[in-house]
DNA sequence: TTTTCTTGTAACAATGTTGTAACCTGTGCC
DNA sequence: GGCACAGGTTACAACATTGTTACAAGAAAA
């Protein structure tokens, strides 16, 4: 962590200070980065049933966070007038930015995981 | 992320998808991003109270946090017999090899909320 | 006709999490 | 004596989040 980056959060006006911590509840809530990281892993959009299988929640936790990220700009939701009805998630270039982070994040997790079996 | 990165999630076996969600859920507690992040910032030690103070929460909280993060070793916790009693916290080897990917993470925020002012 | 499909939403009970206030240690200072 | 210091712990009330269940739409298949 640079120092630049210590002084990017002393020297933060109150307005990105609430802006960050908005950003890291988001971050931070249940199923979230593994909803960003399955939408990640391939780069295609992905429909609602996809995700909800690999994230392993109710259909409630998973409408919540994926409407929370796209409030948020993260995601684009489109909906396709077939019968039943198709909706695909598919990430904005601003969570796409976040792709490297995530991996580095999950790449630590699975090696994590890996070493205290 | 790869398809390999993908092919490692779905060869996991149970105990490995059990350590994976611990440790995301683990990292998805409130503050505790912020807590990595500040033990980050600067490579030395820190102490209880400035933890508390850089990252605005209650004693319980940070305290909770703190004992779950040495739980899964992931800091160490040394108490000098000072007076008061002085303690100080410190990241593991562990820890610090995800302090790259909290960095990135941490740049991507910051550059998110500059954006949304 | 009834069921099936997908993608949700609403209400609600159960569960989980948070902060607050009180308290603790043990020495030094007034 | 009484208070202050750091670094917590405990109990508890308030609050937040979760899953469950029921429901919806509307064409198509059984």
């Amino acid at each position: 962590m640079t120092v630049v980056q210590t002084e990017r959060m002393g020297a933060m006006c109150d307005s990105a200070r609430i802006h960050v911590n908005e950003l890291l509840v988001l971050l931070s809530k249940s199923k979230m980065l593994h909803i960003l990281y399955v939408l990640n892993c391939d780069p295609k959009p992905m429909r609602f049933s996809e995700i909800k299988r690999s994230v392993d929640s109710s259909s409630t936790t998973v409408a919540r966070r994926l409407g929370e990220l796209e409030q948020h700009e993260l995601v684009i939701r489109t909906v396709y007038p077939t019968v039943p009805a198709t909706v695909e998630y598919s990430l904005t270039p601003a969570a796409i930015a976040l792709s490297p982070s995530l991996e580095s994040l999950f790449d630590w997790v699975l090696n994590q995981a890996d070493k205290s079996i």
